[in-house]
DNA sequence: TTGAAAGCGATACCAT
DNA sequence: ATGGTATCGCTTTCAA
């Protein structure tokens, strides 16, 4: 692979020539920037991206730590962040891996040592502490998902406990009594918080929310499955179910009708995060929009505008998101 | 961020020693070792990749190209090539774009600038002749999902021909007779290919191809339901349907069922790809498996060999995938 | 075992 | 308008 000292050669000039040929510098003469110009093009000269951050101190690069991609929701993620990226004319590093605390660490820590220029950093596993440390290392870090309170203008997260309030609010405008609750049997903040939001708004308008009636299983379709199987076979009425995300959601819709209870008319299911299955399920799921991919891009305009220094407002209001709710087909009225 | 230099200075020693003692170097005392160690800790000292790459010529970096990550499928690819990325400790770098020539021309080269060691490119656009030329430049790139029969040996595709033979063997088996297709309306090689592939065995097997059978429309949801449509309002019989795709075939037995037909009883439906909506659909949908997450790993680790001038076997073999058929429950003998 | 010094490929400042 | 050169942070001989 050619260098800019070949090109600098072979046409007769100084390589300081070519560097502004090839960064279209201001003053070059029309007829030395065609010679450069063809002797590049015959040699297929690339610039050696590698060379130029180290002595631009900058890499046009935007570095991105999820567990996996597998996930839709982690890819909308990383589309966001690819936004934004694009719109700068830079590009997504990604470095996975989010089983362990260690693999976590060791995935930000290679985005580290490229240099990166901004960092969306989606942590379940770090400590605050460790999170805290890291942000004030390094200026372009934006966490994503986690919300910690000395360093919320470097969040970017969403309301989970609003989120179960509004699903609340949904299933009572809808008159439903009994109300039953599947949610993910992993004990993070995100279903704590859907399932809190949710019994509290359900107690204020008064409503009695029966513990019997909470499930807790995986947070994929088969654990809906069995979510719903363990919700029946208690016996107790219910004519709505909130669930911990869409996954299951489709989940115990199938299990529900495999039983004999129609969706929506018998049962309404109001599931969460509108990922893309729940516009291709049957009957189209009601669910709570989850704007990841927004979030996403919000937080690499942060993360650039932090690593730029950027004195902007948006550094010092909060970057919380609220769910939005989507009336689709799988909720009704109870009649 | 502190550099090399820093740590030497601090621990009285040359940069030489912090060097080797960051890359475990050979001949290091034991508290000369332990000293830098500490200073590195203390200063969080994170070593420059950028600069490594430059001297030493290797990026520890995997190049990919698709359009974007939306699309469940490059997710899939992409995560893929990260299987292999993070088996060899390297990473993922993301070039997205690919509307139009010019920009798949673009992501390639930003890939390019970066100096990644290994490319997996996903090109529909670029012509076989410019393709080839990368190719014969950059030892490192592999072509995934095309075939370019000079250049064979750098290709990792799908055998999309075979793939609609082995759906119309399965219809048959089936004893469907009247068969209808639903196919994409692009004119690219995959859905001519799917096509012909299951007109040939149809043909083969004394069946009556009806071309007014065959429809096209948009490869997505909504397209299998403007297909469908269209295909019911011909009023012709037939007693299964071949779909380009899942999201297609999610569409197609919706608007089936919305008009009367139930799914598998009146009608078999068959998808192609085997993405994850199909394990979510109701009822399940019988499908194509389209390996390519196993696929682009494949091509991460050809890339990675050719780069480094392994001679394999495999660069002389061809990397033809033959899709496998997923029997759920979209389809049935016919009565 | 350790250090000095020559690059890697580019940018940018200072001359001319 | 063009060239010379120090420099970015690191690896890697070659000496000591």
């Amino acid at each position: 692979m050619s260098t800019i000292k070949d090109v600098a050669r072979i046409a007769n000039v100084s390589i300081a020539t070519v560097s502004r040929v090839v960064n279209n510098g201001p003053k070059v003469g029309a007829k030395t920037r065609e010679k450069v110009l063809s002797i590049m093009q015959e040699l297929g000269y690339t610039p050696n991206a590698n060379a130029r951050a180290l002595v631009t101190q900058k890499n046009t690069t935007i570095g991105v730590v999820i567990p996996d991609l597998t996930d839709p929701f982690f890819a909308s993620l990383a589309n966001g962040v690819d936004t934004i990226a694009r719109k700068f004319n830079m590009q997504l590093l990604l470095s996975t891996g989010q089983m362990s605390e260690e693999s976590e660490r060791e995935a930000i820590n290679l985005l580290l040592e490229r240099r990166c220029d901004a960092f969306v950093v989606h942590s379940k596993k770090l400590s605050d502490q460790e999170l805290i440390e890291l942000a004030q290392r390094i200026p372009g870090l934006i966490l994503i998902d986690r919300y910690i309170e000395s360093i919320k203008h470097r969040c970017v997260w969403l309301d989970n406990y609003e989120g179960g309030r509004i699903a609340a609010r949904h299933l009572i405008s809808l008159k439903h009594q009994h109300i039953a609750c599947i949610n993910s049997k992993y004990v993070i903040d995100d279903p704590q918080l859907r399932l809190q939001g949710f019994a509290d708004e359900l107690e204020h308008a008064n409503h009695q929310i029966n513990s019997e009636l909470i499930v807790t299983s995986e947070p994929n379709q088969q654990g809906g499955e069995i979510a719903t199987q363990a919700l029946l076979a208690k016996g107790l009425p219910f004519s709505a179910i909130f669930v911990y995300n869409d996954a299951m959601a489709i989940g115990v819709i199938s299990t529900l009708e495999d039983n004999g209870y129609r969706v929506p008319i018998d049962v309404s299911v109001i599931g969460f995060d509108d990922v893309l299955l729940s516009r291709y399920s049957r009957p189209k799921l009601t669910t709570l929009h989850y704007p990841i991919e927004e979030m996403a891009a919000q937080a690499a305009t942060l993360a650039l505008e932090f690593r730029n220094g950027t004195d902007h407002d948006l550094h010092t209001v909060p970057h919380k998101y609220i769910p939005r709710l989507v009336k689709r087909e799988s909720t009704l009225a109870k009649t």
